[in-house]
DNA sequence: GTGATGACGCAGT
DNA sequence: GACTGCGCCATCA
């Protein structure tokens, strides 16, 4: 592989949230142990080339804050995505971020991605 | 080879 | 209770 497995780790665990659920920097980065939120945003950033394959906009802050957002095509696709797979976002925060909050490993499961247009 | 940066999180004040 | 600063680890310049 000609990149890191560490960017397919945040790959996968980032696949891995079903549509209409969150997940967050950190826990991606306590499940994949990498000892520190900020690689997970990094490995996103680097990974953001994928946005159409890599569900990057399901991931944010541990506040549910959309923090990426100004890293994705538009301010506001992120919210735009998550708010056409059913999830409430408001100033750019997501609404009832704890009951849609998705915990990478609680449900594990294999690479699946289903793309819609 | 060194310093700075990065879509965060936690501890300390 | 709220704010600030530092640390995690890897890549780029």
């Amino acid at each position: 592989m000609t990149e890191t497995n560490y960017f397919e780790k945040v790959y996968y665990v980032t696949c891995q949230i079903p549509p209409g659920r969150v997940s967050t920097y950190g826990a991606i980065a306590d499940y994949l142990a990498l000892g520190s939120a900020r690689m997970v945003g990094w490995a996103l950033n680097n990974c953001n080339i994928n946005s159409f394959t890599i569900p990057a906009h399901r991931v944010v802050n541990r506040i549910g804050e959309l923090t990426g957002r100004n890293n994705f095509s538009t301010p506001t696709l992120m919210e735009e995505l998550l708010q056409n797979e059913g999830v409430e976002v408001v100033d750019s925060r997501v609404v009832h971020f704890e009951e849609l909050f998705w915990h990478p490993g609680d449900h594990i499961q294999p690479i699946e991605i289903d793309i819609k247009e």
